[in-house]
DNA sequence: TCTCGCTATGTTTACGCAAACATCTTGGAA
DNA sequence: TTCCAAGATGTTTGCGTAAACATAGCGAGA
């Protein structure tokens, strides 16, 4: 019912075809060219390009008849000659380590919103070994795939171990890393989700705060710490030792077990929900209340996190903005505007929720 | 020091350039082509081509002498000249509604890895708004970016509504979606993983199971209440009624507060994870123990179910290998070799941990 | 009436690459 | 020695598009 029905234009591929695939230049049954369609509405291919492209000075009466030729045809420009004769692709790279973050996706799903409203696809160029020789790749990668620009969606520690040198006069934009990176910057003000997070606690009344720190290694969670650790300052609080997870629920339930044990602890404010989740487990297992005894701020805002028990306290990340900024961001580059070389903060929200309450007497 | 450069072949174009960035056009700063690195390296353009097409029959020094001449100008081979030359792209499309969904995400991943491996990339097709418009927008798209290949990732029944047809020559593997298509189809062996929750529960002595499902218009939804149906049929017990969520934590929730007040309710298959969080804080603030009162088994295994109160039971899908078999079908598909139509499962593996319990008796 | 100047349209060309074809070299068989 | 086969390399060509450059047509002012 779909298979006989090949015979559209050509005569010079006619002999071909039936024998085997060949090497695979076969398939690409080719569509209408702006040849076709000048041919069938009588005018030339430049006036069927301009009608293409939205150029005016066209008569009325032939860009119908154009128009009318390429609905028929079902003509569709051909990017790769575009992108050929013009220079540009029309596409943003977007270079990440992994899609498996909460964090990551949010912001991936805003960036290809903002950049197809915008006109350009979104190229995916995924790197899962953070060693140099894999960033290279990545890098020739991206050269060979003609990107207008990309967005660095990882932590920028991976960036100088990877010794990643983008071309230089490809725009960039990076997201969660630090301000010296030469690149403009977008990213969720952390320092303030953090300040939020530790005063949210002390304004309860807690006595100290302590901290289930990132990776150090992460831009984003040596962000947090310092910021809670300079608000327990401010507060005239020595901050107590910080413990560091992985951010995943496990090392946060490891972490959580030993907080828990600690009698002295009231008040954890967890550098993301899947850690303040692993140590809630654990407070759960060891008997502690929550937020009886002990109070729990995490950081992201999962949508998950209104279901766990308690409903988690935390600070909600607008990964959305970050996207939509990042692009908008490179957008301005790509048009020529003067490197936009701030760092963008998005700002952070407290969500209060039922893990926090003010401590025991 | 890169920009006297320019009279290298034309003299057409030679009194441009200096004036203004113009409209658009300017930044390009194009690379250096094959012409320069056969100038460089004294050979023709055509062996350049050769050497960078890994071809054979190029004599050792010959190809030592182009390889130099191409790191020295830091040549890239340009994709788009490539595709207009070759017809084909090297480029996967991913059409999708919300990338915020935990399993899109997953499946997203092991596509990029997959592709990328490849050697294709992967182009991102965002659909926001399931209205017949916008997809038929997202196809035009899809037309025009050429890629060689597409992954649709969404819930069938938008596909029905959006009476999508995609071109009848492009390859194509649909995920989450009902086998009479017309496209293969790769999916996780829905039926499977609710049997095995299912059975979990019967096995553990339960008398009857209930079922918070997924939105009836999603295929896997139906997919896993048929097989809950069955299986609770094939053990002689009459099915309850189904409570349909949407997925969320907070329709699982709303659901949870109903079943939970209903004394005769000792055993809950949700159809996600999300919704089985919703219900089992439900649950706990009614004061039902879990699992002493009521066991619940959910759907999915996110990374942080382990981390539940308690730890939630659940069927893990494997997400990495639906993207990988996808992007193996549509590589199939791509070579020429026949239409694979069938519809692959992947297996899903019942994993117990602390929300489930023999009733009490 | 003629010419200038604008608009609508057509023609040529080059973007970078790689098939297809042409040519040159070399070594071995007759 | 002559000639040919096979491999190495060069030349031509066209993929689809849109700038740059022609040309044709037509109205307005002298």
């Amino acid at each position: 019912m779909q298979e006989d029905s090949g015979n559209r234009t050509a005569q010079a591929t006619a002999s071909n075809g039936a024998r085997k695939p060949a090497s695979g230049t076969s398939r690409a049954s080719r569509g209408p060219s702006i040849g076709d369609v000048a041919k069938a509405a009588g005018v030339s291919s430049q006036t069927v390009s301009r009608v293409s492209n939205g150029l005016t000075n066209v008569e009325e009466t032939t860009k119908n008849r154009v128009l009318d030729a390429m609905k028929q045809l079902g003509y569709r420009p051909n990017r790769a000659a575009r992108a050929l004769k013009s220079g540009q692709f029309k596409s943003i790279g977007v270079i990440m380590f992994t899609l498996s973050s909460f964090g990551n996706m949010r912001t991936l799903d805003a960036i290809a919103t903002a950049a197809s409203q915008a006109g350009y696809s979104v190229t995916l160029i995924p790197l899962h070994d953070p060693t140099t020789g894999t960033v290279s790749g990545a890098y020739h990668r991206l050269r060979e795939q003609e990107v207008d620009g990309v967005v660095i969606i990882f932590e920028a520690h991976l960036l100088d171990h990877a010794d990643i040198t983008l071309p230089e006069d490809l725009p960039a934009v990076v997201i969660d890393s630090n301000p010296g990176s030469g690149y403009p910057m977008v990213d969720t003000d952390q320092a303030e989700g953090a300040r939020f997070a530790t005063k949210h606690l002390l304004d309860l009344g807690h006595q100290q705060v302590w901290h289930i720190g990132g990776p150090p290694s992460s831009f984003s969670a040596q962000h947090r710490e310092e910021s809670w650790k300079r608000t327990l300052e401010d507060a005239g609080i020595d901050a107590p030792p910080v413990l560091h997870g992985d951010w995943s629920t496990e090392s946060g339930y490891q972490i959580g077990l030993e907080l828990g044990r600690n009698p002295d602890v009231t008040a954890i404010f967890a550098a993301n929900d899947q850690m303040a989740l692993g140590a809630m487990r654990a407070l759960h297992e060891l008997g502690r209340a929550i937020p009886g005894e002990v109070s729990i701020v995490g950081f992201d805002d999962l949508e998950e996190s209104t279901s766990f028990w308690p409903p988690l306290t935390t600070v909600r990340q607008d990964f959305h903005a970050v996207g939509r900024l990042s692009i908008e961001n490179l957008l301005q580059q790509m048009a020529g505007n003067s490197p936009v070389n701030d760092a963008t903060k998005v700002p952070t929200q407290l969500v209060v929720r039922k893990s926090t309450a003010a401590p025991a007497k």
